[in-house]
DNA sequence: TCCTCCTGATTGACGCATCAACGATTCTTG
DNA sequence: CAAGAATCGTTGATGCGTCAATCAGGAGGA
């Protein structure tokens, strides 16, 4: 059921499994590690298993409804949130929290596809100005709805008010905790963007 | 702060913001999809981020500290649970949730680290026995306690238990709602597996 | 002005995931 | 036993993400 790399008691002294998957418990090895109990581990094969199957599932959803791709509605939901439908691109991969290179090879795809256009001349000769195409802007619109019905019942549905509230509490923890860990990047350095008027069909 | 690709209240009737991103609220669109109000949006942002850093971050470290990959890790961590260390590798992809292909290709690059070793005769003639080497044991062995910690560090300390079960419960209905919405797919037809006992060293 | 440094963005290489198609083997059934 | 079907695993194409290297434009100082 959980199935997904689990893990499996070892042996020694520690605990058991560790993070959730493994099974070289032993004694050996370095560090006085702590093992996960039986709980946390169950706290964090849940865990896992949303981080495996949420974003694919959302990804999907958009893809057969749609025919977007995840990162291609966010860039251009991203551009839409702009009144003329035009950013900077170093602009947009801050809002999204990317890297500039992640965004540069998707607007090359999404480019030839048609859904955005680049150009590149503003007032600093270095950044590309990106904007939104009539196609890209019809395809975010007709996408949406499902993006929003399909967030709500997987998400919103199952959950009371007070879950989603300690969801969000949660979520807000942990991303913290990543971020003062220094295993971040791109993410971590977003800034500004809150939500300005959609332009909208 | 949470920047990301973030929503906008578009305009008309539609209460706010879309899923997550989006700002093509209108009021033509098709269906009549409930937008996110404001506190739904602040729930869908916080998930967002986390999707979005904790996998990462999971895999900086691994990389980092240790010079595994992610998906590596895991398929070590699966084989180590094993009394034999040795498994075929349809069940491998099933106690991984992953497809066939998936785990194909990346046993091939395994194969060439010298991570795994395949040998191409079982009872089925169809199928493939996956054995740790031991190069591969070594290599899951190191890495396990900084993955444990990190985990620990990133999700446990920053959350009570109750957050923490709270947390574990939020995702089981998330995940139940992925499956019955169809959505997935190799990721959903995992069976069996618990935790046999860890080989170790 | 010229040189240096910083920033903005692109590129190429590589690992990784999905999809569709393909051999290969085993199971099933007439 | 001999199709035909289901299963196992691989492969190639394509999209995506990261990293390191690179090019281009702009800013500050001598």
């Amino acid at each position: 059921m959980e199935a997904h790399a689990t893990p499996a008691e070892p042996v020694a002294d520690a605990p058991v499994a560790n993070a959730a998957e493994t099974g070289v418990g032993t004694d050996s090895s370095a560090s006085q590690s702590r093992w996960l109990d039986p709980r946390e581990r169950e706290v964090w094969l849940a865990l896992r298993h949303l981080l495996w199957s949420l974003q694919p599932a959302v990804d999907r959803q958009l893809q057969r409804d749609s025919g977007l791709s995840g990162p291609e509605y966010s860039v251009l939901a991203t551009l839409s949130e702009d009144p003329q439908g035009m950013v900077r691109s170093g602009t947009a991969a801050r809002m999204l929290g990317w890297g500039r290179s992640r965004l540069s090879h998707l607007l090359r795809r999404m480019e030839a596809k048609g859904l955005i256009a680049r150009s590149c001349s503003p007032d600093d000769g270095r950044g590309q100005d990106i904007a939104l195409t009539s196609a890209g802007r019809s395809a975010i619109v007709e996408a949406a709805p499902g993006h929003v019905d399909f967030v709500r019942s997987v998400v919103f549905d199952p959950l009371s008010p007070e879950q989603q509230d300690a969801l969000r509490e949660a979520c807000h923890r942990i991303s913290a905790a990543i971020e003062s860990s220094g295993t971040c990047e791109a993410v971590c350095e977003a800034e500004d963007s809150g939500c300005d008027e959609g332009p909208a069909a």
